[in-house]
DNA sequence: TGTTGACTTCAAGTGTACTTGAAGTAATAT
DNA sequence: ATATTACTTCAAGTACACTTGAAGTCAACA
């Protein structure tokens, strides 16, 4: 079978990024498309694999400079797969963190929001409840 | 017991916040801090409570202009309940969304790990076995 | 052939949530 | 008394990840 190619606007369908971020993620380095004879930029579908990758990371937190920094070392080559494996090991204990610390929060809040509806079926004072909720807390 | 009060230095360290995010919150109408003979600001135990609140809203991702919905309802007495738990609502449900994403990308990162680990013991080329795992993920 | 739409580059602008700086007054410590 | 620290306001700056605009070239179709 032949190969597939995407010009920016179907690449850009085709994985729900704006053409001008395509733009910027190929500036900085993230994908580099192939250019044809018009000097018009043009994709295949492992480019869609490479871009669906890179959201994926980006999706975990990872930032613009450590993606840039993985491009880099997968360039050049198997020596660097202990730095790659560092940065995504960083990366996944980051979002583990923050995956905790958004579950502590969103407690709260629905202890809040219960604390509301019970609210509105009886009525209680509200000052006075809701120190003695946040105290529970501290 | 008399009441403990805090000059914005010590509210500072007590809360974790720097003078400059005290003022600006002050600034947004988020807290409403009291104001001694010179002028000068001053906290007090409920403040603590209410910026440790405050918090953990933020911390499920609510904005700074919901922050200050959620402020001027309050305000304005138990009419606005309802408001003020649809907003809390969304943004549990947001959250979970957050979550339910950081955890389908955080297994994508650990599958890339694992598989790097994997490459450090038997030597695999890299290119095919990169193709081959992301397309389980397409 | 003309006009519409897609493409190009490069620089400047945007939104969010702070953070920093300037310039000065007040309180505390030695 | 004086130096240091804490405080004040207000405006401007920062970081990040894009996004938009200007000014122009190229391609596709009626």
């Amino acid at each position: 079978m032949a190969e597939t190619i995407y010009k920016i606007g179907a690449f850009s369908k085709k994985v729900g990024l704006p053409n001008s971020t395509l733009r910027y993620y190929e500036d900085e380095g993230l994908i580099k498309p192939h250019y044809d004879g018009n000097g018009q930029r043009f994709y295949t579908d492992q480019d869609i694999k490479w871009i669906g990758f890179i959201l994926h990371l980006k999706g975990t937190g990872m930032r613009m400079g450590e993606l840039k920094d993985y491009v880099t070392w997968r360039a050049q080559g198997d020596a660097t797969i202990p730095q790659r494996v560092e940065l995504l090991d960083r990366v996944k204990r980051n979002a583990e963190d923050e995956i905790k610390e958004l579950e502590a929060n969103l407690e709260i809040v629905r202890h809040k929001i219960d604390w509301y509806q019970g609210k509105l079926d009886a009525s209680i004072d509200e000052d006075e409840d809701f120190d003695h909720y946040l105290q529970r807390f501290q």
